[in-house]
DNA sequence: TGGACGCTTTGACCCATATCAATGCCGGTA
DNA sequence: TACCGGCATTGATATGGGTCAAAGCGTCCA
């Protein structure tokens, strides 16, 4: 989940970089970027390099609210952030977790369609919207690969349809997983311990669930022995039975 | 909800144009293309009319399957086209409802992510997707506008996805008429009376619900009076009173 | 004209998940 | 060390929507 736009210019919660480079941007920007754009000419990168620059972000705070005016691209280096909307009453349907790694805003639109929230304390490389609209716009192959990766998103939106519309609890929470171990997985940490950085509300609202039947799934998973808990994550222990119970 | 992607070169179903044009398309893509691509100049709207060939489905049969080669893109002329993914054990959730004007397969990815049938008889124009890629790679204002498109067909999702995970039986109900309305009104057919031409089976599918509870769901708006049944679709009596129940 | 078929509606009942309410389990800090 | 506040877990109960079953109701066709 990686599709969402950036707004405010200066947040609660934002401090400096601790690589004090100020606008220079950072090398965890040239990396992350290169694995969405494909083969960019090192030229390029820098180029873009020269454009970011890196924010922090304290745990709970937002890095834009939805519906706030698209002003920068946020690529994300460290930490995890939640993408959600919400109804007037409060309800909450979180749609993505973004990890190091992932965009936000690239959609390009000129409103956040989603709010984003730091769940951990966050570092990103940030690009403000005209710049990097600028970049782009004189590179095609560039905006193909934008336009793939946009393809790319609204497929796992179509898939979290598919999760919340028609699956139980068990079902849920197993894909919820699976799909954070491959996702932890690529971006190098791959093993059957899964942290789980986020709180128990924010599974429940990423799965159309309550936090106490998150839990008990939790616990009917353990007790069968697909799962242990443990702090701030779960080891799996039959990552058959789960692909079992996530069954695509 | 325009966005999956063309896949069969030949269809059951399939029959020729009435225009009898070949594969030289027609006027009615001329139009629809101009909707989503801004403004064209003429020649570059002839040379994509020239790309487009007229296909004829007949209700219930397939555009093309999830997962099968991408092979082109098809836009919408007349007739409705639903979206979908299905579960191995057969549970299917629609991700949406296409109508005139849209398109299917504008993601541009090698393969459909989602199935796409005719839900009545469908005219669509057919571009092969290598044309449309060849026509489109030059042309960096309309790669602007596919993305710009892309990420809107995205935020369409998320909004769905906030009403599967967070919203009750009549919220989803009154949500899918209004939206359904707002979609017809779009396309000239502006009225308080919105036809249905899917099936219960079809909405439920949709709004993650059963066709029971659509249809008992229905009843309750009727009793209401908030909405009537009719045959093959409803009428919008009090549209304030969905309005609060969708309450965005 | 009358089945027969497919779809929708309605009713009765049930169950998965929500809701409400403790209780437990830290981690921070006074 | 003890208190406090914020999650998470667990238990008891309620309920929205699912499931199962039976009518309605058109439409097509023999």
């Amino acid at each position: 989940m990686t599709f969402a736009e950036p707004a405010a210019e200066t947040c609660a919660g934002e401090r400096d970089c601790k690589h004090g480079r100020g606008t220079n941007g950072c090398d965890d920007c040239k990396v992350r970027l290169f694995s969405v754009c494909g083969a960019l000419e090192p030229e390029e990168l820098d180029e873009l390099d020269h454009l970011s620059q890196v924010k922090n972000f304290a745990a709970k705070t937002m890095l834009f609210d939805q519906g706030a005016l698209a002003g920068s691209v946020f690529n994300l280096t460290e930490g995890i952030v939640r993408l959600y909307k919400s109804l007037p009453d409060g309800r909450r349907q979180i749609v993505g977790f973004a990890l190091p790694g992932d965009f936000l805003g690239l959609a390009l639109m000129d409103r956040y369609g989603v709010a984003a929230e730091a769940v951990t304390p966050v570092r990103v490389c940030r690009f403000t919207r005209a710049a990097f609209l600028t970049y782009v716009d004189g590179k095609p192959h560039l905006l193909r690969r934008l336009h793939e990766f946009a393809g790319h998103e609204l497929s796992l939106a179509q898939d979290q349809m598919l999760l919340l519309g028609r699956r139980n609890a068990d079902e849920k929470v197993a894909a919820f997983l699976l799909n954070l171990q491959a996702r932890y997985g690529r971006i190098g940490a791959k093993s059957v311990n899964v942290p789980l950085p986020m709180s128990r509300q924010d599974i429940a609202d990423y799965l159309g669930l309550t936090i106490e039947t998150v839990s008990r799934t939790l616990t009917k998973l353990a007790k069968e022995k697909t799962v242990v808990v443990v702090p701030d994550g779960v080891r799996l222990l039959s990552t058959d039975r789960l692909d079992q119970l996530a069954a695509a």
